[in-house]
DNA sequence: TCTATCTAGTTCAACTTTCAAGAAAAGGTC
DNA sequence: GACCTTTTCTTGAAAGTTGAACTAGATAGA
């Protein structure tokens, strides 16, 4: 139902395949390295990571599960689990929606906040050494038209929307 | 010890952060999508995927497991699983090295060659509309040259080579 | 109001990944 | 050969992810 298989496949040039290879080359190597690092200096995956980055940015450094959700690109079940985790490191709280009884908020505490700003500078490095330091500014240019291009196709809204908004 | 924090972070530009940002979002999204299809289509996830077309590309369909474990970007430990688990399935076997006693060899089985015969279009027709439909050519080039770029300075050897060629 | 439906978030079980530890064979070196 | 180190692969437990089922509150219609 998502994708009819009609007529022959049409099956990828040299270049693609090439480049499709590149990619999940790099992307591997480039998500295990930040992984590890976050894990060693952050205690923590990226994802949590990236978790902490959403609401510290956030107007009250707050935000309600599903839109958290929806911007870091996880299902709610992995936000549950997610939060509950942080929740026991002390670096969020849960806090019930004053408008919605149903609702929660994953409010970043001091602590996280703390935790953030300590770990953020090697963070930022890690990224810049692993990929600013190695594209010329074209590249990072180009690198991200491409990247905002593959996700425009991805995105829940637009054609592919047999989907709740995430699977 | 791996990344020395020394000095005031040299922090994003906006258009390094723009960039960051869309490859991060872009790749979470194409990797949950390709997971989905191949679960859905193949019973499986995208990485063991991936190590069946590996053994096929093989010389005889079979690797030694350590070789194996390399290409794909996995550790070793990961494999093992991965391998049990693929064999449960009938799609891969495993041998004795003859000219090592310690060694196995990871075979890819005729069950395991015909379900990779039977996904494969659909993955292909998959990964084709997710990248290669939303891109230029000279996009496509270029993001291989990105890719390229980036994997090698993560590759294990090289400047970074603490790890024993993972971790 | 009563009922049906939808939405927010959690929970459970099954599965995957990681990390640390360990068994077994191979490869030096003396 | 005896000893030490390295390499190969596996295992087991803890952590993380997934998909489905579920509770509770919101919403809308008759």
């Amino acid at each position: 139902m998502t994708t009819a298989s009609t007529g022959a496949p049409r099956w990828l040039t040299d270049e693609e395949q090439h480049t499709w290879r590149a990619y999940l080359h790099a992307t591997t190597l480039l998500e295990d390295h930040l992984d590890r690092q976050l894990q060693r200096d952050a205690g923590m995956p990226h994802t949590y990571y990236g978790l902490l980055v959403q609401l510290s940015q956030a107007p009250r450094r707050r935000m309600r599960m599903t839109e958290l959700a929806r911007n870091a690109k996880i299902t709610r079940s992995r936000l549950s689990h997610a939060i509950a985790r942080l929740e026991r490191n002390g670096w969020v709280r849960r806090e019930d929606c004053p408008s919605d009884k149903r609702g929660q908020n994953a409010v970043l505490t001091d602590d996280g906040h703390a935790m953030l700003s300590r770990s953020a500078p090697g963070h930022v490095e890690a990224v810049r050494q692993a990929m600013f330091d190695r594209l010329t500014p074209e590249q990072v240019k180009s690198l991200g038209e491409i990247m905002k291009a593959l996700a425009t196709g991805l995105e829940p809204e637009g054609a592919n929307a047999d989907l709740p908004w995430l699977r």
